[in-house]
DNA sequence: GTAATCTTGATTCAATCAGTGGTCAATCTA
DNA sequence: TAGATTGACCACTGATTGAATCAAGATTAC
């Protein structure tokens, strides 16, 4: 059930280019640095978000990264996919990237039927939540670092 | 976020020992035929769920594996972390298999935050279900075989 | 004792993961 | 406008993990 540190850099990466959208590009080696991100690494992963249409570039001196649509229109769900694959637990229940499984009968499977329940539960959850909530968050949880009124964290 | 293949035969094993509870044991070559998993392949996992008090077993002819609980008294969570290690997307918000990540302020992480949610809401799904419903469901799906009332199905 | 079954460890094979070395394009500078 | 510099781009490698197999050894029933 675990999402491959691939997936977790993206999601990294989304934040940091999420916090910055409306200014201009940003280059791979800030957004390395800030989230602890190899950087060779993270150019990768860039790329491969490049051709989901999620963030989009630019060469050059002055070049760099930046999102590719308003962070409200990037669902953690959609960089999950694209850089890890299926959200399903398996993927004889996965919407998008169907296979079928080994087992005798696949419509009458009781774990069928049960891992589909979970591949709701965490597909809810993902597909909920954009790029836009990931900064927003993070924010509530900066505020903190200054403002005394962190009651609720204890 | 996959369940590995490993996890998945062994939940199958799982419910085809559950469905033979009571009975004497079941041997290894019947339960990889009925699920179709590799014998070979099985033998290991039946082995590593014996080391987790899930099943037990008896050697030589007439031997085989039974499970070592009630079938409501084994949950697929428990199963899953066995063999798969930790139901959470990421190990930073792992309750048993906790590991520092890599990020820069862990304790204001927004990504943090999230992924906490989304171990909630499976380990909600895995915990809440044992071997017993699997076993259920299974025989509920197994009705519509002969049954013509399988309208809620459609 | 002999056949059937679990037990144990080593081993193969392939796929995926994490990371790296060199190439190409855009901008700046002289 | 030539050349240097910067930073994204592409292809590849090395290591780890996952799935599966092989080959003995140990234990029990008959």
């Amino acid at each position: 059930m675990r999402l491959s540190l691939r997936g977790e850099y993206a999601l990294r990466a989304m934040l940091a280019l999420g916090q910055r959208y409306g200014s201009e590009v940003v280059r791979i080696r800030d957004v390395a640095a800030e989230q602890r991100i190899p950087k060779r690494f993270l150019e990768q992963i860039l790329n491969d978000l490049k051709d989901a249409r999620v963030v989009e570039s630019r060469r050059g001196v002055q070049g760099g990264y930046r999102l590719a649509r308003a962070p409200e229109l990037i669902s953690l769900a959609e960089v999950i996919r694209h850089i890890d694959g299926p959200l399903a637990p398996v993927s004889c229940v996965s919407e998008r990237f169907y296979e079928p499984c080994s087992c005798p009968d696949e419509s009458r499977c009781g774990l069928r039927s049960i891992m589909r329940e979970v591949r709701d539960a965490i597909s809810k959850q993902l597909e909920g939540v954009t790029v836009a909530d990931l900064c927003a968050r993070s924010a509530s949880l900066q505020v903190g670092k200054e403002g005394p009124s962190m009651d609720f964290a204890i």
